[in-house]
DNA sequence: GTGGTCTAGACCACC
DNA sequence: GTGGTCTAGACCACG
């Protein structure tokens, strides 16, 4: 399980936290009944604060994808899967749906907007940039990439 | 000039500011000579606080659209229509591969991000709809165990 | 002795054991003189961690339900019986009284709050039916303005 | 509008704050349109961090209670009133079932709870122990009790 | 002035 | 060890 984190994104940092786990939990990566890594686990490999961990936790919380298990950690819950695939659709959605708003309030033509998201998606698609990953404990074994 | 301003939407009010000017530059609306209103008469005809028009008027000269002329007011620049059509441009790729980026990391095929975005680009197309989105923070009901 | 423990309920387990024991002596199932199992015991029995149970019979005694036995174990005392039902009847009495105030903080009238708790009361009798409930931090769809 | 806040209660300060504003929306102590105390003057007139009233004022904002004006504070929202009843109600019930829950975990009878419950409901009515109340600014004027 | 994010570190309950 | 709450204070964007 790879996390990816950008310090200097426009999207805070739990909100990044709780899209990777959402993203890892679609992707069949974090299963149901497994442990998501610990608050000061995770805290300690993303050179974060813990709160700002414990905030992403609770909101994956109370978006239903992991429960508390006392004393033990934050389990991946049984409709986790089926959720997860729902929300990341969403996120994504959501980013879309603000930048094509953003393209039509510039008064492009909708053709336009068409042939530059074409292009965008494209271009966002190969060049992987220098990202700073960070390996986390799995929960299942897992060949490196 | 024409302005659609909306006081709840997510991007501020000083970047939709800039955005409405640099697209009237860039239609020809605004010709390369004229003078754009003071921040007091923007500010009172737009209903927003002056501060907010003056950050918007700077970011524009810094953008090199408008430049000041001595006790007259701002001026639109020669090379204004050019600039705007190019910084128009650039905001929306920006936003765009960001947002396609954020796509790939999820670990979603190429094929259903294209699909995706041409959904939401028609969706975005219609005027602000009534629909029930989920954000990253936004939590949905869990049942008790 | 029957125990029902629940992982994930509010109450902490060993709170949940003291309470099972406090009625099993108040039902007359541990009589005055009798034995409790040894804290390794009934941690196996309970598939619980020895400290969970450990704390459960420290509170115990000191509620004066147990008294220790050199080299025997804990032995149910005299007075439990009397003790636990008075014990059992307080606790919950604390609770209700709890939530009533909480319901006159609410400025619902004494009607509206005795109806809500006639409903509630035959509600809870089922044993953990599915329902669809919202805790206060618990968060609500939006629509997007 | 009166604020009590008890920091000796098992429910944290963050979740009062909550019920107290839900519960003032509901009673129509406040109304649409108007503004909620911003976060810093609400920490200091209740006498708890800022972080704690903002943790709060996050939760209603997730719950649809209020809803963010950029620079002039979070305004209560239209639909705010026929939401915060249903969820004054909800906050309730979950209490009340809490509650009854742990009564039947100790075997007590159906007739003996409700029993103990309309006695406690009594109890509960009357005594108005001493509470530390905060006086709040409010929209409306309304004469002190 | 407003709310939002983040770091820092303390303390607690539970297992 | 785990998560949860709270205080403290810094910094930022926005109006």
């Amino acid at each position: 399980m790879l996390f990816h984190l950008s310090t200097d994104s426009p999207v805070p940092i739990y909100e990044q936290i709780v899209g990777q786990i959402t993203f890892a939990v679609a992707a069949g990566d974090l299963e149901p009944g497994t442990l998501i890594p610990s608050v000061r686990d995770l805290a300690q490999q993303l050179v974060v604060h813990p709160n700002t961990v414990a905030r992403a936790v609770q909101i994956l919380e109370s978006n239903g994808l992991v429960t508390p298990r006392r004393g033990r950690g934050m389990e991946v819950t049984a409709e986790a899967p089926q959720r997860a695939l729902r929300q990341r659709r969403e996120i994504i959605q959501t980013r879309l749906r603000q930048a094509f708003r953003e393209a039509f309030a510039s008064h492009l033509s909708l053709d336009e907007i068409r042939q530059l998201a074409l292009e965008e998606l494209e271009l966002a698609r190969l060049p992987l940039p220098e990202r700073d990953t960070t390996q986390v404990r799995r929960a299942t074994p897992r060949e490196t990439p």
